[in-house]
DNA sequence: CTGAAAGCGCTAACAA
DNA sequence: TTGTTAGCGCTTTCAG
């Protein structure tokens, strides 16, 4: 394989000549750089990663931290378009995306990875309740950006919806069509964006008079199974609810298919709204009414804003909020009227 | 940030041997290896992938080179699943995942991955007509494995499913049911997996006495818009099918949106089966009919293979073929009564 | 405008 | 069982 010692030679230059050609510097002449130009195609010359990192200390890659539950993270459409905004981004700016997957903790992958200088930064998807990472990432003064946001006040950038807004916004939607026994199916309820939904939609039941029922919660995880199994939970209890609010997509499919299965009718007996509004949410039947969030937006900022980190080579403690909207289909017996933008 | 000098000074030894101690070395005295150990927790140290790339040649990575039309990839459940295989066995092995999104050409990609030393193999998704992604490959002898098989010829080891055989069964499928005027949706004409399942359906037409009409095949991309838009041109030829086989579960999706929005009823109007079998097959209305192919076990067997090219450190010409079945829902009008395995 | 030389952090002969 | 040394391929002062 060619090194940069083998073009120089063809070139008839030295090495530090054609490092500079690769680098387009100014100070080198035009006649030299065609010279040199005309030996590196010739050789198919590609430079070394480890050889040119190994000096310049930077990979000209970013990380992405899957998260321990790889399954939830990777079967999840919202995954995929985030990644889609990523991996866009990352492909426009020339960097390549690393993914993590290892077997050992988060923290120690995350060093494998920070001090390892396999990546330049990383993203972090979706935080926990002190959340041991965090303070890592802290700790290590890497640029870093995570998707949600921290529990704890934590000096890492991060880019996030209004959740609490946003499961407001659609919880008022059920209230509005009438409903006084309305549910919540979330995941991991350590999960700060369990939290954050949550505590929106308490807060739209307070305003509206209605006192939050705590067996009317049910935390599962961000799975089909997972919406399959808590719905089954909350239509068993007696007083159960008329209308259940789904902090995903996929849990509102699972907690579909529960309620088919136990004959109930969508939105006939039961309403459900979603959380994400991924593609099949429209295909679903009947067809799902959920809270868009820009699952792939969320993914070109995330990456703008770690790479701008990356540039300037330090945290900067930026925070984005990205819109949201109710996208109002048929799973909740509105007529649906378009979206309602907040 | 530590260095393995600084580990050596603090457990006063030579820096060859905490590099011993690091690699587990039989030649160091235990006593030697526990103070080397204090001394690299003490620090936290971690090893600069770059220098120990540079010496060793290998990168503990494997690359997955996307393909140009990113989209469909990564919002293609499909994918996804294959994917997780993927990063399954990469978190077993230790080994990272780097995504290649570049913005330059393939080649040029696959180049800068190879040649560039920032993987010791690659992961190719689906081959077409004389891929020269496949030449280069052969070119560069380096661990590879294809997902698909290839058109031409090609030392490349491959992971792949029968898609001839998995169309030919779906087809008979329909030609049970009753089915003569029997459409087929695909993806691009020139991917090698489409040509394989039109080759399929094609061959159990003939078997079963019906003449192949071209205006009954259509080729599109593999996004719903695209079974959507396929469907469209199916449905408007005069003497429209009754049945369609489609070559992905997305593409289905498309196409029963575009049947439904038409006024046909599925099954009852139009039969379709899709391919692939994602887990929202099942949550569809009417259930698909689809043609499972194992997806995560295809993502597993790629990687396993890689990784076994990569410590063989040579192209191994190995070809595993995945089994599939005919998984029978309520879009073809049959009786579900299971699987057809083959 | 170009070259020589040092050194990034590590591993792997070769010595001892 | 351990240390010394050279060198992986590149960039970057510092000279010229």
């Amino acid at each position: 394989m060619a090194t940069i010692k083998d073009v120089a030679r063809l070139a008839n230059v030295s090495p530090s000549t054609v490092s500079r050609v690769l680098a387009n510097s100014p100070r080198i002449s035009e006649e030299t750089k065609r010279r040199v130009r005309a030996a590196l195609e010739q050789l198919n010359y590609h430079p070394n990663a480890f050889a040119r990192g190994l000096v310049t200390n930077s990979t000209g890659a970013i990380g992405i931290l899957i998260p321990p539950s790889a399954q939830e993270f990777f079967v999840n459409p919202f995954f995929a378009e985030w990644m889609a905004g990523v991996a866009e981004v990352a492909r426009q700016r020339g960097v390549d995306t690393v993914l993590s997957t290892s077997s050992r903790g988060e923290i120690e992958t995350l060093d494998h990875m920070i001090r390892g200088r396999r990546v330049d930064g990383v993203l972090l998807i979706g935080a926990r309740k002190s959340d041991p990472v965090l303070h890592e990432v802290a700790k290590l003064r890497c640029p870093a950006v995570l998707l949600g946001r921290p529990a704890d006040p934590s000096p890492i950038s991060w880019v996030n919806n209004d959740n609490r807004r946003a499961a407001y916004d659609a919880t008022v939607h059920l209230l509005n069509l009438g409903h006084r026994r309305i549910g919540f199916l979330g995941g991991a309820s350590d999960l700060v964006v369990t939290i954050d939904r949550v505590a929106g939609y308490r807060q739209a039941l307070l305003d509206h008079g209605v006192e939050p029922d705590p067996r009317l919660e049910v935390s599962s995880f961000f799975l089909e199974q997972g919406g399959y199994l808590g719905m089954m939970r909350l239509l068993a209890i007696p007083d159960r609810p008329s209308a259940v609010l789904c902090a995903d997509d996929v849990l509102a499919f699972g907690g579909m298919r529960a309620a088919h299965e136990l004959g109930f009718e969508v939105p006939g007996d039961l309403a459900i709204v979603g959380f994400n509004d991924i593609r099949l949410a429209e295909l679903a039947h009947p067809a799902l009414t959920s809270v868009r969030v820009h699952m792939h937006e969320l993914g070109v900022r995330s990456a703008e804003l770690l790479l701008e980190e990356i540039e300037q080579g330090k945290p900067l403690q930026r925070h984005v909020t990205v819109h949201h909207e109710l996208v109002i289909r048929y799973s909740c017996g509105a007529k649906p009227i378009g979206t309602m933008t907040t």
